[in-house]
DNA sequence: ATGTCAGGCGTAGCCTGA
């Protein structure tokens, strides 16, 4: 079973990438993030045509997230369904083959300090909450796709000097992500990349791609069942070499 | 601090967010 996670910046804009993407890698599951459109405005026949059915949460102009899968979704649930409203679609979930499968969009932070910083931090909370009150990580098998907006490890920074005092990396942050983890889940990208250097995100500003400054901030986190059927995983990072490219390239995990 | 994108508004070019 093949799943994937990819930042598209804008569905509309990368229609046409994320349909060649999906006949030429053939995933299970793609989760995508930061569709940027409202629901009816996503292109659902498009996706349908490519053989896949899509659960969407859509949003006018910022956020949006969907499960794009091969097989039947079921059980969807939308956000982070705790006694608090979120108006940003960040969130969308749902069951396929006995896997659940959790779309992710962490907020961005803005700067640190800002409220954007402090709406990043609680919405982590509020995410590790939700998934200890919902799944036990004993029995569930469940996969948290998509763009956490944080860098685990410094060496998943290209020029950590410049990123490691942001809202990516900063220490306050990378606890958070800690502590949600800490709910039974483990990063299955990075043991296969031991000595960090592959990076899921380049910044379009200062030619970050082309310095090699990127950063991996696009995650796969499992509970231990799943973790252990886990046989590989890349970075497509020719994708966001394309002409046009979203700045975020699909992060591939294969599970037997 | 910001060299690039994308969308909204509205139909040029500025603003926001990342």
């Amino acid at each position: 079973m093949k799943v994937a996670t990819w930042n598209v910046n804008s569905i509309r804009a990368r229609r046409q990438h994320v349909i060649d993407w999906l006949d030429a890698a053939q995933p299970d599951v793609l989760c995508l993030q930061e569709l940027k459109v409202t629901d009816t405005d996503f292109p659902y026949d498009d996706i349908r045509e490519c053989g896949y059915e899509a659960a969407v949460s859509g949003q006018k102009t910022y956020n949006g997230v969907a499960i794009l899968s091969r097989h039947p979704i079921a059980d969807v649930v939308y956000g982070l369904v705790d006694d608090e409203d979120d108006p940003q679609a960040r969130l969308v979930s749902g069951r396929i083959n006995g896997v659940t499968v959790l779309s992710a969009y962490f907020p961005n932070g803005g700067e640190v300090g800002s409220d954007k910083y402090e709406y990043k931090l609680r919405w982590m909370t509020r995410l590790g909450r939700m998934l200890a009150r919902r799944f036990d990580p004993a029995t569930d098998e469940l996969a948290l796709c998509g763009d956490f907006n944080v860098a685990p490890w410094d060496d998943d920074i290209g020029r950590l000097s410049e990123w490691r005092a942001s809202v990516l990396a900063c220490d306050p942050v990378r606890d958070a992500l800690t502590q949600i983890a800490s709910f039974g889940l483990h990063d299955v990208v990075r043991p296969f990349h031991p000595t960090g250097g592959v990076f899921s995100w380049w910044d379009y500003r200062g030619r970050g791609f082309e310095r090699g400054n990127g950063l991996r901030i696009d995650h796969i986190y499992c509970t231990p069942k799943l973790a252990e059927r886990t046989i590989g995983a890349v970075v497509d990072r020719e994708e966001r070499g394309r002409k046009s490219p979203s700045d975020h390239a699909p992060v591939v995990v294969e599970f037997a």
